[in-house]
DNA sequence: TTATATAAATATAATCATTACAAATATGGA
DNA sequence: TCCATATTTGTAATGATTATATTTATATAA
């Protein structure tokens, strides 16, 4: 919760990014909303305290903290990019009704079955999806 | 390789769907070519013996498909859909090189350490991604 | 401090996969 | 055959993301 600014400086500055404010405050925002919002949730955000930001530049700085391992890619939506500061493997869980997402911890050791030796694995993904608890109930209560 | 045009309208109206020529015609495709295609693949290749075909039709068709249990919808792309007829469970990786995907068996009985029971899980997708045996031989050659 | 080269941010336009919509066509049952 | 309904089709719209060119900020050297 409570991330002052030398702090998020230095980390960008350990990735080798140079701590813009623009930069600093979409940092900011990830660490202090791990909601895995969308660019719309950050920029729509990061509008009120900076009326001159671009949504290109949310764009750009994303892109940028991905290549940096800052932050993970979720293609778990349909039709927008997730954005996630843990970095952790861990799985996600979507909601189809309400679109929240849920992490949960997970075990990678005996997944896989298959000789994967030759490749060289980079990322790796779980993703769930159905109908989180919550809905389930609304559903009922709802009876559709 | 060998699916007679009865065995498939047979699969579709199983599932409730009219077998109608489209609709068998993408079937079979998907059940002949099994390496995850794009919608632009399954159009531009059933185009040449269907000349009316319609891309829409083929999105439509897909997404009946879907919906049906019959086919499942990879988001492992960054930019397109994969439709991949193979409905058990199994992982994919996509290679960031060339694209290809392969699949691979996995064991998800000790895959998740939390507690999902109050969740309704419809669907698991697993996704890795790297460079794949073949490109990592072929960087390795070119020096770059 | 000032000039200057470079990096970063911005606004706008372009791209492109997917979806919406309405019209045309095909199909199964009375 | 006729008709109601399902399916297909072509076109246009949507909307997330990316490309591009310009403006602005920043670091460094003189």
């Amino acid at each position: 919760m409570n991330y002052s600014i030398k702090d998020i400086s230095k980390m960008l500055s350990e990735k080798d990014i140079r701590p813009s404010h623009q930069r600093i405050k979409i940092l900011e925002y990830l660490l202090e909303n791990k909601q895995h919002p969308t660019v719309d949730m950050i920029y729509n955000e990061l509008h009120e305290e900076i009326p001159t930001l671009s949504k290109t530049t949310v764009y750009n700085t994303l892109s940028l903290f991905n290549e940096a391992k800052l932050v993970r890619i979720l293609s778990i939506d349909d039709n927008e990019a997730r954005y996630d500061i843990d970095i952790e493997n861990h799985g996600h869980f979507i909601c189809k009704k309400c679109g929240d997402i849920h992490d949960f911890e997970i075990n990678l050791d005996s997944l896989v079955k298959d000789n994967l030796d030759e490749f060289e694995i980079n990322e790796k993904h779980i993703y769930f999806n159905g109908i989180c608890p919550k809905c389930k109930t609304d559903i009922r209560q709802s009876n559709n």
